[in-house]
DNA sequence: TGGGTTTGACCAGAC
DNA sequence: CGTCTGGTCAAACCC
């Protein structure tokens, strides 16, 4: 996976109301600073499910300011203190809780020696530091100002909201017992620090142990960042925020710094999700199809700010399933796809129609069926999915609306999509 | 006939 | 209070 995924670790950022830089990409693939998902494994790994998912800041620097306590100071941690190298070779249940501090030096090194101790615990969020106080927050956050250099641990203060950092295990041999495990973290209560508990449901337990008996043993693990609607209030609504930052309009908070005024108008909107878990994916395009659940197109959006429309799907697998699940392209990147993921299934995974028959391999989102070919847009008179995420002139204010009766006059989608 | 997508219209919240 | 915007509905259409 290429550096399109930092854009998640750019959420993380954003949330944390601070100045960002963009650098030149590094000349070395080996390059510090980097949030990702290195799998250190023995086996054969077969590409599978979001498993190219990572955390990346390889081109980026960040200049710290003063901060907060309030603001998204366990969000950080995931950029200044992750050890890229950390892994999960165990079983899913079997993961290692953290339980004191460590350091870590940031690198992107890929390391295939499985012989090595990899800690789960190496992951910052998970680190107990009850010796920092919150007032000395400013002075334990490091300035990455160069990325060939080590990096020391951050001490962060006692996180404001809770958040939940998942791991997922996938495996493409037998997609259908992929399985995430309820590896959280939790900074409710008195915790003041996160503590890992990990609690796989039964049904996850059962595919787990399918796992095992099918010998399939090349699970890879990707972490997944929770982002939950106070994540999204507090960032779109924190003074710093505002001050520093324009947002796309609904649209996650953007790494970008620019002044562009009618964006300013927006820069507070929200989404409303309303007491839901938000997981966002940025994703490869042909990761899309891996999804193993089903789901049925409702809508779609111009976005203000955007060049792509955004699709909204439900869930299809079960009547009152509330998922839904928005899929999206990210501006100026090919063949990358942010996937927003509200609110949680209410029933197990399928399992039965597993791999689910792909009709087309350029179909948009996995599992959704769709009629018409590709080729024939007359068919149906209407925008093609995968065409509806061409590139697109940004919208703007007024042109949102009038994108989609602009799209129904002309049948060809190119004058508009390119 | 059932379930999918498409798409204009509608709604609610923010501004 | 009107406008803007994202999210959703639902009729029409398709397979
Ligand atoms: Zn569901």
């Amino acid at each position: 996976m290429d550096n399109d995924d930092c854009d998640l670790f750019s959420i993380l950022h954003s949330c944390n109301a601070n100045t960002f830089q963009t650098l030149p990409p590094p000349q070395n693939l080996i390059t510090t600073s980097t949030i990702t998902n290195n799998i250190i494994s023995p086996q054969n790994t077969t590409p599978s499910y979001f498993d190219d998912f990572s955390l990346t800041q390889e081109n980026r620097s960040v200049s710290f300011s003063p901060l907060k306590p309030t603001d998204f100071i366990e969000l950080d941690k995931l950029k200044t203190n992750f050890n890229p190298t950390t892994t999960i070779l165990a079983s899913p249940t079997s993961i290692p809780i953290p339980t004191h501090k460590t350091t870590s030096i940031i690198t992107n090194t890929i390391n295939h020696d499985s012989n090595q101790n990899f800690k789960f615990f190496d992951f910052p969020t998970l680190i107990p530091e009850p010796q920092m106080q919150t007032t000395d927050i400013t002075t334990h956050i490091p300035t990455i100002n160069n990325l060939t250099t080590n990096i020391p641990s951050a001490t962060f203060a006692n996180p404001s909201l809770p958040s939940n950092i998942f791991t997922t295990s996938s495996t493409t041999a037998a997609p259908s017992i992929t399985t995430m495990i309820n590896t959280s973290t939790s900074f409710h209560g008195t915790n003041n620090y996160p503590k890992i508990h990990n609690s796989p449901n039964v049904f996850e337990q059962q595919q787990i142990q399918q796992n095992q008996n099918n010998h399939l043993s090349s699970i890879k693990p990707v972490t997944c960042i929770e982002i939950t609607k106070a994540h999204f209030d507090l960032a779109y609504n924190h003074p710093s925020f505002s001050k520093q930052y324009t947002t796309d309009c609904n649209q996650l908070p953007n790494l970008q710094p620019h002044t562009d005024p009618q964006q300013e108008l927006c820069k507070n909107r929200k989404r409303k999700f309303d007491n839901q878990k938000i997981v966002e994916w940025h994703i490869s395009v042909d990761k899309l199809g891996e999804d193993p659940w089903e789901w049925r197109k409702y809508g779609q959006k111009p976005i203000k700010g955007s060049r792509h429309l955004r699709d909204y799907y439900k869930c299809s697998n079960f009547k009152d399933c509330v998922a839904k699940k928005q899929v999206e392209k990210k501006p100026n990147k090919e063949n990358i796809y942010v996937v927003t993921y509200i609110g949680e299934h209410n029933h197990p995974k399928p399992v039965v129609n597993w791999p689910p028959h792909k009709k087309s391999s350029k179909k948009k989102s996995s599992n959704v069926k769709k009629y018409g070919s590709l080729s024939n847009i007359r068919n149906s008179g209407s925008q093609n999915m995968v065409m509806s995420h061409i590139d697109q002139p940004e919208c703007s204010n007024a042109q949102v609306h009038r994108r989609q009766s602009k799209v129904k006059k002309t049948n060809d989608n190119h004058m508009l999509e390119t």
